[in-house]
DNA sequence: GTCGGAATCG
DNA sequence: CGATTCCGAC
């Protein structure tokens, strides 16, 4: 079970650097009151879990697809969590095949039991900006930080619970990593000891810096320009009601750990960790946000990412002047200090002299560039 | 193996 | 609503 802090915050030690999740969000097990878990929730899960790597398994080289090795055991295992005996892999292909309609899922034609998931229609449906209904708590500040687990009412729970498995699944693809540091206790057995460090394969990107861009294969998409997407349109195109995050105004802390009011979208905290340390994004500078006080969103306009040229509009510059090598190396070091000490999976600050700054600055830059294509699938509305 | 209609359930 | 169950068609 999940250790509780005197303050009764979860303690943040699953967060992974450039991916902020609290842990309740990952777990498999809805708590009693909240509705059942889905299909293609529980095959995340067995995807995620690499205990299952002989029975489900990613597909690789193709991101979103998987291969159900066992199409028996995992009906059977589907079964045991739905109690319902009788499951067999016909009737829960059925029930993938209910996911074609609805956009989550799809066959890939020619390979037997492979399907594939829609990742970015999921994301883009599940838009991570929740609406949390309680006064902020006083502000937390420096290294006694801990996550306010705001726990989303209603429905609105289980989709983010959905969303973020959804998310990690995908960073975790990008990042190529393998599940299995995650406690999550679908069997009913024993969970396993989480664990902070991303693991051997974390710092393998198998696709090249940059260029990951596994979305939007299912075209009819297009990027909203920066700006464009108001509270109204949000509201409009997702169903749900766009909240700003509020109440923080200076960069002297995270929004996410320390509002206890607002989960804040990847792309804000890609900003964040960007203004932070006044590090620019590749190719991005956003008028008014690069230096001075962190912009919040109370002008319920989105925050700028790097779109073409064209569509940025006023609300973003042309690139900005590339800074030295080393000062951006050393800068990206600090960003990432940062978060790994807010998140306290830091115990000794990263040196540059170490051998680990290498590897360090690959993930992070990684971590960014990742997060970078995610968050532009967030601006992709139905076309 | 795969697909999807139809009835049914919780 | 999201399966579950059953089944005929390809």
């Amino acid at each position: 079970m999940v250790e509780r802090m005197h303050c009764g915050c979860v303690p943040c030690s699953y967060w992974l650097p450039g991916l902020a999740f609290p842990d309740w969000a990952y777990k498999a097990e809805s708590s009693p009151g909240s509705r059942q878990i889905q299909l293609w929730h529980f095959i995340l899960e067995l995807l995620q879990n690499e205990d299952f790597g002989h029975v489900i398994a990613w597909q690789q080289g193709e991101y979103g697809e998987f291969v159900i090795k066992d199409p028996e055991e995992v009906a059977r295992l589907w079964g045991r969590r739905k109690c319902k005996p009788q499951m067999n892999y016909d009737k829960l292909s059925r029930a993938l095949r209910y996911y074609y309609n609805k956009r989550i899922l799809h066959k890939t034609k020619g390979k037997r039991f492979t399907y594939k998931f829609n990742f970015s229609k999921m994301i883009f449906i599940n838009y991570p900006v929740w609406d949390v209904r309680r006064p902020a708590p006083p502000l937390l500040m420096g290294s006694n930080v801990c996550c306010s687990v705001v726990m989303p009412s209603g429905v609105q729970r289980e989709l983010l619970q959905s969303t973020i498995l959804a998310q990690r699944l995908l960073s975790d693809q990008l990042t190529g990593r393998r599940g299995g540091h995650i406690p999550m206790d679908f069997t009913g057995s024993n969970p396993k000891k989480p664990s902070v460090n991303p693991g051997p394969g974390a710092a393998s990107f198998p696709c090249g810096l940059g260029s990951c861009y596994p979305l939007g294969h299912e075209r009819p998409f297009h990027l909203i320009p920066p700006g464009e997407l108001d509270a109204a349109s949000f509201m409009a195109q997702s169903g749900r009601p766009f909240s700003s995050p509020s109440g923080v105004a200076g960069p002297s802390e995270w929004q996410l750990c320390t509002t206890g009011q607002t989960l804040i979208s990847l792309e804000e905290r890609i900003q964040t960790l960007a203004q932070r340390a006044h590090y620019q994004l590749p190719g991005v500078s956003c008028s008014g946000c690069a230096d001075g006080p962190v912009q919040t969103m109370e002008g319920s306009k989105m925050p700028s990412l790097p779109t073409d040229a064209k569509s940025q509009g006023e609300s973003c510059r042309a690139p900005s002047t590339t800074r030295p090598e080393m000062e951006s190396e050393r800068l990206s070091l600090e960003v990432e200090n940062q978060f790994l000490n807010l998140h306290g999976s830091l115990k000794n600050p990263l040196n540059p002299s170490e051998s680990s700054f290498f590897r360090s600055k690959h993930m992070w830059h990684h971590s960014l560039t990742s997060l970078q294509n995610i968050s532009k699938t967030w601006l992709l509305k139905p076309a």
